[in-house]
RNA sequence: GGAGUCUUAGCUCAAUUGGUUAGAGCGCCGCCCUGUCACGGCGGAGGUUGCGGGUUCGAGCCCCGUAGACUCCGCCA
C-alpha cells in the first residue's frame, strides 16, 4: 500500500497516528539541519518535516530532493510549533519516519504554480500542465458536469446508446474528416460532424428517449472556442414539442450549475424569436447582461433631409441606434476602430453623437430638425456624457453592423467584467434557409431535416423560402451559443420538398440520404431534440477563455497536437495498403 | 485565404534616442544554515536576442523577408 491517507486530509485530531503518504515534491526547505518538504497529492498539501537528530539517514536523503520528484513517507502526525493558517492541514506536520524515493524528476520546462508558461510550451508539455491546480480542477468540474448530465437524463429516461466514428461523408455542413478504407479501396469513411442522422434513425428504432456524451469532428480553422475535436451533449426523443425540450434542457442546465456551481439558476429561461434578437440585439445571440439596445429610428427619420438616413428607409431598409451610455469620452483610435469596424461588416461608415457639455458633438446633427432632436433624446433617453452610434443600411446589415459595435462597446467598457450573472435564454423561430450568393443556391440555415413551421410550409410551396421559419432553437448563455436543435421532418413528402428546395437531386438524394429517406417510409415517429455544447459550456462554468482549458490534450490553433507532434506523416507501406498517394512531396 | 499582436537565459520579464562585456527574479549546480512555510546567505554555470537579409561607424531596438505562437475575419448545416 502506498499511502494510508491523501495530502489534503490529516488534522489536528490525528496527532499522535502513524500515516503514510505518497505525491509529488511541491517546495522543499532545507534549513541545513530540519528539512521541510510540503508534500502534494490531487487533494492537497502536507508539511514534512525531517530531523537530523531522529533520523539522520532519511534527513540526508531528503536534502536530495527536488521539485516534482515522487516519494513515499511514513511516520507520525504531530502538532506543529506555529501552525500555517493559509493550509488545510496546515495545524500538523508528518514527522518522517522512512522514505522511498519512487522517481527523481529532471529540470522543469516551467514551474508547477506561479505564472502559466507560454501556451505552446505548457501543450509540449500537456502531462505537466495537468499538475497545476486550475487545470485539475477544471478537469474535476467537467467531470461533475457530465456525471450530472447522466443522472439527470438517466431520471428522465433518457437511454444512452454509442454511435460509430467511422461514418459517412455528406456534403451539407462543415467539412468533413475522412479515413480511407483499406478493404474497399477507394472509398472513405468520415467522422461524424455530429450524431444528427443516427439519433433520428434511433428513433426510428423506437428508442424514443437518446442522448450521448457525444465526440464531433469538423474540418475546419480553429478559434479559442472551436477545436476540430469536440464533445456535445446530444439529445433526441420522440413525439416531443418544443416546450417539452426547453423543459428538459433547463432542468438539466439546472442539475449542471447545481452540481458544479452549487448555484440555483433561474427557469424557464426567457425567449426571443431569432427576428426579435436580430431587431433588439443585433445578433442571434444576445449577450443581454447589459442593455444598450439596438434601438430603430424609422418613425423619427422618415421624412428626414438628411439623405444618409433617408435614403436606406426609402429603399426599404433601416435606420437604427445604440446609446453607448457615458462613453462620449472615446478616445478618436478607439472610435476609428470602431468606424472601420462597421465598414467592414457592410455600413458605409459609422455616423456619431459625442454628449458633452451639453452639447452634441458630430459631423451630423447639423441635418437634424429639432422636431428630430427631441425625438432621437425621448427614443434613446439620451443623457450628458453618452456616444450614440447609427447605421443606416438595409435591416440584416444595420442590425449585425450595430450588434457587432455593441459588443464591442461593451468590451472596452468592461461591462460584463467581474459578473457573476447567468443570463440564459432561448432563441426561437430561426429563419429555415438561406440564399448562398456565392454558391447560388439555398442552404439550410440548421441542416436540411429541420421542420419548418407548419404554417409556414405553404411559403415553401409556394418558392418563398426566405420567409419560411424553422421550428428551431438555440439555447444561449451570455452571449454564448450554447447549444441548438429543432424538431426534424419525419415525413418523407416534407423531407422531398425540403431537398428539392436545396437543389438536391433525386439522385443525389438516394447516394447521400437514401437510407433515412427510406427509414421514414417506415413508420418514423414526429421527434426532435437538442445538442449542446460541452467544451463552452465548461468552459463558461470555469470561468475561462478558451476550451482548450477543459480538455486535457487539445490542439493549438492550427490543429496541431504539440505534445504527440500529431498529424505526422506515416510509412508509405500504409499509403499502399490505402491506395493513397501523396501528391504533395513534403521538404 | 486575410488582419492584428507577439518571439531576449530552462521559465517570467527588463535593457532610455540605435551606443561599453544584453541584466533581474525564479529554476539549475556548489558551499553554509536546526522551525521553515515564496526559508535565508555566499558563490557559479547558463544567451547565434526565432531565422535570413538590409540600412548604419555601430542593430535586441530601424527596414524587408521568413518561421512559429495567440486573437479575430472568412469558414464552422
Amino acid at each position: 500500500m502506498y499511502r494510508t491517507h491523501h495530502c489534503g486530509q490529516l488534522r489536528a485530531s490525528d496527532v499522535g497516528a502513524t500515516a503514510k503518504l505518497a505525491g509529488w515534491v511541491h517546495m522543499h526547505r532545507n534549513l541545513g539541519g530540519v528539512v521541510f518538504i510540503d508534500l502534494r497529492d490531487r487533494e492537497g498539501l502536507t508539511q514534512l518535516v525531517f530531523r537530523p537528530e531522529e533520523n539522520l539517514p532519511v534527513t540526508e536523503l531528503a536534502r536530495t530532493l527536488r521539485q516534482e520528484d515522487v516519494i513515499q513517507v511514513s511516520g507520525r502526525v504531530a502538532a506543529r510549533i506555529e501552525s500555517n493558517p493559509n493550509l488545510p492541514t496546515g495545524g500538523i506536520e508528518l514527522v518522517a519516519g522512512e522514505m522511498r524515493i519512487l522517481n527523481r524528476a529532471g529540470v522543469l520546462p516551467f514551474p508547477v504554480d506561479g505564472d502559466p508558461a507560454n501556451e505552446d510550451l505548457r501543450l509540449s508539455y500537456r502531462y505537466f500542465d495537468l499538475r497545476r491546480p486550475q487545470l485539475s480542477r477544471n478537469l474535476r468540474i467537467r467531470h461533475r458536469i457530465t456525471k450530472a448530465t447522466r443522472d439527470y437524463l438517466d431520471a428522465q429516461g433518457f437511454v444512452e446508446i454509442e454511435t460509430p466514428i467511422l461514418s459517412k461523408s455528406t456534403p451539407e455542413g462543415a467539412r468533413d474528416f475522412l479515413v480511407p478504407s483499406r478493404i474497399t479501396p477507394g472509398t472513405f469513411y468520415a467522422l461524424p460532424q455530429a450524431p444528427q442522422q443516427y439519433k433520428q434513425l434511433l428513433m426510428v428504432g423506437g428508442i424514443e428517449k437518446y442522448f450521448q456524451i457525444a465526440k464531433c469532428f469538423r474540418d475546419e480553422d480553429l478559434r479559442a472556442d472551436r477545436q476540430p475535436e469536440f464533445t456535445q451533449i446530444d439529445i433526441e426523443a420522440s413525439f416531443v414539442v418544443p416546450e417539452e425540450i426547453f423543459t428538459l434542457v433547463e432542468g438539466m442546465l439546472a442539475a449542471i450549475f447545481r452540481a458544479s456551481r452549487g448555484v440555483e439558476i433561474s427557469t424557464p429561461f426567457p425567449r426571443l424569436t431569432y427576428h426579435e434578437a436580430m431587431e433588439q440585439f443585433g445578433t442571434d445571440k444576445p449577450d443581454r447582461r447589459f442593455a444598450m439596445h439596438l434601438v430603430d429610428l424609422a418613425g423619427v427619420f422618415a421624412g428626414s433631409s438628411f439623405k444618409m438616413f433617408r435614403g436606406a428607409l426609402d429603399s426599404s431598409g433601416a435606420v437604427k441606434a445604440i446609446n453607448a451610455r457615458q462613453f462620449a469620452g472615446i478616445t478618436t483610435g478607439q472610435l476609428e476602430d470602431l468606424t472601420a469596424m462597421a465598414k467592414h461588416y457592410g455600413a458605409k461608415g459609422l455616423a456619431f453623437i459625442k454628449v458633452e457639455d451639453g452639447e452634441w458633438k458630430s459631423p451630423i446633427t447639423k441635418f437634424f430638425t429639432a422636431e428630430e432632436k427631441a425625438a432621437l433624446t425621448a427614443k434613446l433617453q439620451i443623457e450628458e456624457g453618452d456616444l450614440i452610434l447609427f447605421a443606416a443600411d438595409q435591416w440584416e446589415i444595420a442590425c449585425e453592423v450595430l450588434g457587432r459595435l455593441r459588443l464591442r462597446v461593451a468590451e472596452l467598457q468592461r461591462l460584463t467584467e467581474n459578473s457573476d450573472t447567468l443570463d440564459f435564454l432561448w432563441v426561437t423561430e430561426f429563419p429555415l434557409m438561406e440564399f448562398d450568393t456565392a454558391g447560388n443556391k439555398w442552404n439550410a440555415v440548421h441542416h436540411p431535416f429541420t421542420r419548418p413551421k407548419a404554417e409556414d410550409v405553404s411559403l415553401i410551396e409556394a418558392g418563398e423560402f426566405g420567409k419560411a421559419r424553422a421550428e428551431a432553437y438555440d439555447v444561449v448563455l451570455n452571449g454564448v451559443e450554447i447549444g441548438g436543435g429543432s424538431i426534424r421532418i419525419h415525413e418523407p413528402e416534407l423531407q422531398a420538398k425540403m431537398f428539392a428546395a436545396l437543389g438536391v437531386s433525386e439522385k443525389d438524394q438516394q447516394a447521400m440520404f437514401g437510407h433515412i429517406l427510406r427509414a421514414f417510409r417506415l413508420g418514423a415517429p414526429p421527434h426532435g431534440g437538442i445538442a449542446m455544447g460541452l467544451d463552452r459550456l465548461v468552459m463558461l462554468i470555469c470561468g475561462e477563455q478558451s476550451i482548450r482549458e477543459v480538455m486535457a490534450f487539445p490542439k493549438n490553433n492550427r490543429g496541431i497536437d504539440l505534445m504527440s507532434q500529431s498529424p505526422s506523416e506515416v510509412n508509405p507501406q500504409q499509403l499502399r495498403e490505402l491506395r493513397v498517394e501523396l501528391i504533395v512531396d513534403r521538404d
